[in-house]
RNA sequence: GCGCCUGUAGCUCAAUUGGACAGAGCAGCGGACUUCUAAUCCGCAGGUUGGAGGUUCGAGUCCUCCCAGGCGUGCCA
């Protein structure tokens, strides 16, 4: 599938393996029959406890193998069923459409299909025969809902333990490369909100990613060439002169903003207004190039306080200089993908599904900015990657099919993949503001970062999906209350950390390793089963961002289970005088301290341990 | 005009990619701390998913048309 990123999984993967071929490769997902008792994708783990969804699935197919081996159902290929936690807790603690989706290939009735197969699920996953399930329940038009035996789920908490950090990691990537190239901002000034949007975005999105098993690289696209670079470089060598007491026009396209004058200023403190003296042309390219690296430093300084670090920062000035843009065009013209049209050269784009063919070459011989990004695309696939990202504001929706017509051009086909980003509307006490208070114009991210702080600004960032504007409230971010969600999720981590400093100051004994399975079974209130349930999600959840490319569930999910901490918190005492109960309620909320951390550490957030 | 995105509770947003009674937070009302952090929890109330058709066992989700908002539609970047 082309274009946005936020869309489809497209074709929905049997397996448990969600094979991210779908999005790497043209061809689609291969649909073999879902797995019966392959070995785990799963990268770590003990190799004894099968995640718990996996093995779900697993006896779902068999189930329905052997109804059709025995000529209960007829033969109908293997479905593609739905395993999901249903919303409603009536509905079990996973249930599946099978029955369903069986019904549309063989004709015969869900709720008969559902028995079936219920009766074969029963047979062998429900004790005496087994120990995965404590009930099946065929409801609804044909659901079959499915309730997890107790000890099978203590054997799942172990497994979160013993994973660790490594608990939500998957090995599916391959080891294949992904680029991703977000923020990328015109090195010409301070950073705005939106490129906020953008790291913050595209570090979480490449945490994930590297989750769930590539190898990641984290790109910054400098486009320190043409025209802004001139007209940056005019700007501030006029506020140069200016400071300087020469009487100088301001160029009439110039960037007014005062961070022009400041970066002006920075410069005559160093060279204590030499270049004024300098002939023009000299003066205005050192000035220019002072600037530039004063506007990169800023920029790469915000971005480190923000907490993303990046692997690679590409200039497309070296692509122009060393004459890369000038070969991509002639190469393009011999191989007959580029003309010659009202004396400039023009790309058939239209031939790859673009509306229509784009200049590549002005007819005053400088090349478009197009030009060298077909040229900079090219670069990164000759560097080896299987795949690219692009995080670009929405803004630049009308660049995205040109550009990956481009890429079809040249033989990569679907290896572009371009994530639009809507904007960022600030926000005081439910107010818009545009302005800084400070300067009286619009607040840089860095203003903002100063603030609000970097956890609530990575975090409220990542609160919602890309596809809608956000709407970011400062005020909002700053309150430390429960308005705000940061604070929520960090608050569910510093308390445990407070309990389990408080159980060390009595004495209770930490214990590296599980409790025994006797200790595990008191846990048996509602509140602690939830808790569980909501545990193993975790790491489906971590597979299924990273292939939707929606960090924001991510947020969302660590909600639910700080909520569900929360719950078990009010409800029950962590530390009693029961010492096997108090060992099994430590052991489960270490879990949770756990899953937090590793959430909160995939946004980029902190878990701090008091608050 | 054409293209893309969005439209869900008073507000800000989810909805496991076509599944069960559309869910959270905030705002509103009423409750819970001599106990491990009350930055928490419990309860109540809140909906014709912008509108109209269609596809099917089943639609917020897919198709068509309409309405509203945002963005794009350069030999700009």
């Amino acid at each position: 599938m082309r274009g946005r990123g936020g869309g489809g999984l497209s074709p929905p993967c049997p397996g448990v393996s969600g094979c991210l071929s779908c999005k790497i490769t043209p061809g689609g997902c291969r649909r073999r029959p879902p797995a019966t008792s392959s070995s785990s994708s799963k990268l770590k783990g003990n190799g004894r406890t099968l995640l718990i969804a996996r093995e779900l699935r697993g006896l779902i197919s068999d189930a329905i193998e052997e109804a059709t081996r025995s000529g209960e159902i007829p033969t109908s290929g293997a479905p593609d069923f739905v395993l999901e936690r249903p919303r409603h807790k009536a509905h079990g603690d996973w249930a599946t459409n099978a029955a369903m989706v069986l019904s549309g290939t063989t004709g015969r009735k869900p709720r008969e299909l559902a028995e079936i197969l219920a009766r074969h699920l029963v047979k062998k996953a429900c004790p005496p025969a087994g120990s995965v399930l404590r009930e099946v329940e065929v409801a609804g038009p044909g659901f079959i809902n499915l309730s997890l035996d107790r000890d099978r789920v203590f054997h799942e908490l172990a497994r979160v333990a013993s994973e660790g950090e490594a608990y939500g990691r998957w090995d599916l990537g391959a080891a294949r490369r992904i680029n991703v190239e977000f923020v990328s901002a015109n090195p010409v000034g301070p950073l705005h909100v939106g490129h906020g949007r953008w790291a913050a975005l595209g570090d979480a999105l490449c945490n994930l990613l590297e989750a769930v098993g590539y190898e990641v690289s984290r790109e910054f696209y400098l486009n320190d060439y043409g025209t802004q670079m001139e007209v940056f470089a005019a700007s501030v060598e006029a506020r140069y002169l200016e400071l300087a007491g020469r009487p100088c026009e301001f160029p009439p396209d110039g960037y007014q903003g005062s961070y022009v004058v400041d970066i002006a200023r920075e410069i005559m403190d160093e060279d204590g207004g030499s270049l004024a003296d300098e002939p023009a042309e000299v003066r205005r390219a050192k000035l220019g190039e002072r600037a530039y690296g004063i506007a990169l430093s800023h920029i790469r300084r915000s971005m480190e306080a923000f907490g993303v670090r990046f692997d690679v920062w590409f200039s497309e000035r070296e692509l122009q200089r060393d004459g890369t843009v000038r070969k991509v065009i002639d190469d393009l013209l011999e191989r007959g993908l580029a003309y010659e049209h009202d004396g400039a050269v023009w790309m058939a784009t239209s031939r790859f599904g673009d509306d229509k063919d784009r200049v590549l070459l002005r007819s005053n011989g400088a090349p478009t900015y197009f030009a060298a990004d077909i040229a900079y695309h090219l670069n990164k696939m000759e560097r080896g990657f299987d795949h690219l990202i692009n995080i670009w504001g929405a803004d630049h929706h009308g660049y995205v099919r040109r550009m990956q017509a481009a890429m079809e051009a040249n033989g990569y086909p679907d290896r572009l993949e371009v994530i639009l980003g809507q904007l960022v509307n600030l926000k005081r006490g439910g107010e818009p503001v545009r302005m800084s208070k400070r300067t009286g114009e619009m607040v840089t991210f860095d203003e903002l970062l100063e603030e609000v702080g970097r956890d609530a600004a990575r975090y409220l960032f990542l609160t919602r999906s890309q596809d809608t504007a956000l709407d970011f409230d400062i005020q909002l971010a700053v309150e430390q209350s429960m308005e705000n969600p940061v604070y929520y999720v960090q608050y569910a981590h510093a308390r445990i950390c407070s309990i389990l400093r408080y159980g060390e100051g009595r004495g209770v004994e930490l214990k590296e390793g599980a409790p025994s399975l006797d200790t595990l079974r008191l846990l048996e209130s509602e509140e602690e089963w939830d808790l569980a349930m909501k545990l193993f999600e975790f790491e489906e959840l971590v597979r299924d961002a990273a292939l939707a490319r929606a960090p924001h569930r991510l947020t969302r999910y660590l909600e639910e289970l700080a909520a569900a901490f929360h719950v078990f918190y009010n409800r029950h005492r962590v530390i009693s005088d029961d010492a096997e109960l108090t060992s099994a309620r430590l052991f489960l909320s270490r879990c949770v301290l756990q899953v937090l951390r590793n959430g909160l550490s995939l946004l980029g957030v902190s878990a701090p341990e008091r608050m």
